[in-house]
DNA sequence: CGAGAGCTTGAGAGCTGTCAATACATGTGG
DNA sequence: CCACATGTATTGACAGCTCTCAAGCTCTCG
């Protein structure tokens, strides 16, 4: 499926160094590691190339080591949603393989990306002897049913320019509860965020517009100046949305 | 929290019966069940009663033997939505005990219900120790994060007409390849069911009408017969809802 | 019968999508 | 340097889906 240079782990140095980094894999011990690396497959893939395809039997799984992976669902008609946008770091078919299913969504480079797989085989090998690699993964999917959680209550609850919004200030990440002005960067072109917020580009757009009118934020190109965090905060009222609430 | 006449198991014996028929129990052995009913904690939760509050800390598994517990979101300015209606064998509040977070959404009962409770403290212990558990937990994560991407594409999709009909076609669950007409009953009554598919009262009544119209179906209350399955299931055209599909 | 909950129906408005046209950016080749 | 092609982004007009508000209906239960 996936073609380009791919180099097998022969003198398992740098692969296992690379796998160590990755969150998913921090907790295992060198021996557990070796084992996964001399495995593995690392290779690259380029813009645009497919990684895989919903419906598609899972293989094992696809650690985003560079670049940037765009998972989408397609209607059958032929339109598709962009679910997530997935960089560097992070892993793709843990859901699949673990279930033994079909892939759920669709993936594809959206900027040229390095991928290492993990053989199904040795992954599941690990999971039956290491307890620590099944709690890692276990850790994995709750944090990925958390945000998948989120996603759907931010589609149920929030109107476009709420989503919008919200997604500028998750761009934000750390620096919290700073009221300056702050510029952050699209991670992707504007359509495809478009999409990732389910809005279509048009849409988008003249949400864009109508918040640079409102004066809460300024575009140039995909920098995005955030004006006026506070005002911006009060717009997506989500119940879980700050810091905490008092229930009950 | 929940009041009503609890029930600690003292000699043991119906709890462990009862614990063992739950799916997520299902796979331990009688001693993981015996530690695990030690400290469990049976009770009635009628009509109404809230069982947890979105946002409120996690003290341990919830256990649904009976009735029907209603999961909701809500905004800030009051309105809710229901995400799931779990009836009786399913449980609560893994993801919120595993990741230590708070709960992300509301439950209360919506018919009389029974819960058991399990400990924190006695799942954990039992998670530390038993690798089989681990396993049953980490699967039942795995479905729920199956279903709610499901459910994301679903209404990322589809529109109001198309997610009633799947919503009738998937209480149809098995009987899936008859196309006979077939009745099925509404799970709780149509503005509960309205809200969990994301549409007012309002307009879930007059989607019905229209499918009544076209002679798709038939309603007598919350009886519903579908009588045309064939034409039914052309039109929610989710990709991966059918059988297989020629993916690649 | 009266009260209330649940459900339906109607009219109007809002958010969002579709289609079409235009601008803007970038890179290529002459 | 300009002309052109391509991908990207914006803008406008219009239609559709869905919500809101308000009223009326149906059924059950006391």
């Amino acid at each position: 499926m996936a073609s380009g240079e791919t180099t097998r782990s022969s003198s398992a140095g740098p692969l296992e160094e690379l796998l160590c980094n990755f969150p998913l894999l921090a907790e295992l011990d060198r021996g557990a590691i070796r084992l996964l690396a001399r495995a593995a497959v690392r290779y690259d893939l380029p813009h645009g190339r497919v990684l895989f395809r919903q419906g598609a039997p899972c293989a094992g799984i696809h650690l985003v080591a560079g670049g940037q992976i765009k998972l989408s669902i397609q209607t059958a008609h032929g339109s598709e949603k962009v679910i997530e946008l997935v960089g560097a770091g992070r892993s793709l078919g843990e859901l699949a393989l673990l279930t033994s299913q079909r892939y759920l969504m669709s993936a594809e480079a959206v900027a040229d990306s390095t991928i290492v797989q993990l053989g199904a085989g040795p992954v599941f090998e690990e999971l039956a002897q290491n307890g620590q690699f099944l709690r890692s993964i276990l850790r994995e999917v709750c944090t990925r049913l958390t945000r998948r959680t989120r996603d759907l209550e931010d589609h149920l609850l929030l109107n476009g320019t709420q989503r919008v919004t919200g997604f500028l200030l998750d761009l934000l990440s750390v620096d919290a509860f700073s009221c300056e002005p702050a510029t952050i960067t699209l991670p992707a072109k504007k359509s495809l965020i478009a999409s990732r917020l389910n809005l279509t580009q048009e849409h988008f757009s003249r949400i864009l517009h109508d918040l640079q009118s409102a004066g809460l934020i300024a575009v140039h190109g995909r920098q995005v100046c955030l004006l006026d965090l506070r005002r911006l905060r009060t717009l997506p009222d989500r119940v879980n949305g700050g810091a905490r609430q008092d229930a009950c």
